[in-house]
RNA sequence: GGUUGGAUAACAUAAUGGUAAUGUAUAAGAUUGCAAAUCUUAGAAUGACGGUUCAAUUCCGUCUCUAACCUCCA
């Protein structure tokens, strides 16, 4: 199936032809591990997780590797405040991202390069950038020239000249130009920091991804992709680096990025302190309640974080949990994926197409609930949209809350016998008190089952 | 100030040069001892003004509002 991705880079929608079909390449930015991590950082881990399904679906090898970064001035002004080790930060910030990204349904890369890893490999691709003079020494950092590379702002579509025009840049002294960026620059003594010939110091915060995507993959990848605030200056530093050290070579065919979660109209971030952590919100909701709302728009929109947009993914989730928890588990082992959520799928990641052909299969399905192939179907086309994936049962009564289910199961045989002399008010008193406790009834036919109450 | 997007019913969200789809919510009915769930049906939308066109929500222009980026961000 013919997939289509729009480019940020050409601003077009394009048709997908990997370099390679027989090796597909994708790399996407990854956190930097300092903290708990927010939605925020959850939508491109559930949009890239999506596109690589998809490739696989497709191409026989899909390698797709996200970054996660270690060495960062964050994580050192964390380790500072909390006066502890810094690989005691980056490892409970790195356990707690895995353990969130489980929980969403999101498939591990196939890589996860760490950028402490590969500072040798950086201290090569900056002595290179200074030989080709795209690079220089000063003050003990080392700067990247961006008068050297003519194409600097292609990729973010902005005039430097602009930028420097009415923008907030801060003129360092030691830059020749105030957006050269930084390769490498000192460390303290107290401050975390490798030998390298311009002194002990680390690497600027975007020689990693050029470095590890050359290192992994080689020059040329098919697919880069990150929140759309990484555009510039990030991706467009990556470019230019890259550009220079692989000697005219593209870094990537394809730059994807996505749109920002909203919370009240503006942007979740840590510094205006609008931020939902994943942790925080696992406790209110399961991970696919997540999951699917942030799939609930496009990907390149910003998104809303709402409790309409969580309490009706909660519910659509109900639904389907709901009436799949009246039939037998099924084997969708070698069953495929509805052609139609594929199709939507293919087209630049169409979420909510996707969505709204899942609803259209639970209509029919309802119609023929006996259609083991529909409700397989259904079942496999949402798990591949990273749904579906509890058993019923448990969904709907959520073992781990603490309700008594022995106290359930007997105050509803209680009721039952109420109703029975009809003695309806009993009956109803029951009822009202399961509620209290948010436990649903439904009767249906001669069978009372329950559920938790949808808060 | 510069750059790039967005505006579709009450809310959320797709699509399209020619019946604007989907979910929630709402209303009516069926079902139920009453509910819940389910089923049937209904009402409800292309920000404003121009242009191109037989035809524009879609293409072009102007305006209004709004978001992101230009400093760390996903």
């Amino acid at each position: 199936m013919e997939i289509r991705l729009y480019n940020s880079k050409t601003k077009k929608k394009e048709i997908f032809h990997p370099v390679d079909e027989e090796n597909v390449t994708m790399y996407v930015c990854g956190p930097t591990v300092y903290g708990s991590h927010h939605i925020g950082n959850a939508r491109p881990a559930v949009v890239f997780d999506l596109l690589a399904k998809l490739l696989r679906n497709e191409y026989k090898n899909v390698t797709y590797a996200r970054n996660i970064t270690d060495v960062d001035d964050k994580i050192i002004n964390a380790a500072i405040e909390q006066n502890v080790e810094i690989s005691e930060i980056t490892k409970k910030s790195t356990n707690q991202y895995h353990s969130d990204m489980k929980i969403l349904n999101v498939e591990d890369p196939n890589k996860e390069p760490y950028a402490t890893q590969f500072i040798s490999e950086m201290v090569l691709f900056i002595e290179d950038l200074i030989t080709k003079d795209n690079a220089y020494v000063s003050e003990g950092h080392v700067l990247f020239d961006i008068n050297s590379y003519k194409s600097y702002g292609d990729l973010s579509s902005r005039d430097p000249k602009d930028m420097i025009a009415g923008s907030r840049v801060k003129v360092q002294d030691y830059k020749k130009n105030p957006l050269d960026f930084v390769l490498w620059k000192p460390s303290n003594e107290n401050e975390i920091g490798w030998n390298s010939p311009w002194g002990r110091g680390r690497p600027g915060w975007h020689l990693e991804c050029s470095t590890m995507i050359l290192e992994i993959f080689g020059e040329t990848i098919d697919i880069h992709g990150g929140g759309e605030d990484l555009r510039f200056p990030h991706h467009e530093n990556e470019c230019a680096q890259s550009f220079c050290r692989n000697d005219g070579k593209q870094l990537a065919n394809f730059w994807l990025h996505n749109g920002m979660v909203q919370m009240a109209d503006s942007k979740m971030s840590k510094s205006l302190g609008n931020i939902l952590l994943i942790k925080d919100l696992l406790n209110d909701m399961p991970g696919e309640v997540i999951r699917l709302s942030l799939m609930s728009s496009h990907y390149r929109q910003p998104l809303k974080w709402s409790d309409d947009l969580v309490n009706q993914s909660k519910k659509t989730l109900n639904t389907f949990y709901s009436f799949l928890d009246q039939y037998e588990d099924i084997d969708i082992t070698n069953i495929n994926v509805n052609e139609e959520i594929l199709s939507s799928l293919s087209d630049d990641i169409n979420t909510p197409k996707a969505i709204s052909v899942l609803h259209s299969m639970f209509k029919d399905l309802k119609k023929d609930p006996d259609n083991i192939e529909l409700r397989s179907s259904f079942i496999k086309s949402a798990n591949f949209m990273g749904l579906l994936f509890s058993k019923p049962r448990n969904w709907l009564i959520k073992e781990d809350s603490n309700v008594d289910t022995k106290v359930i199961d007997e105050l509803i045989i209680e009721r039952n016998r109420a109703r029975q002399s009809k003695d309806f008010s009993v009956a109803d008193d029951i009822r009202d008190k399961l509620l209290d406790m948010g436990v649903v009834l439904e009767d249906k036919n001669d069978i009372t089952t329950w559920k938790k109450k949808n808060d």
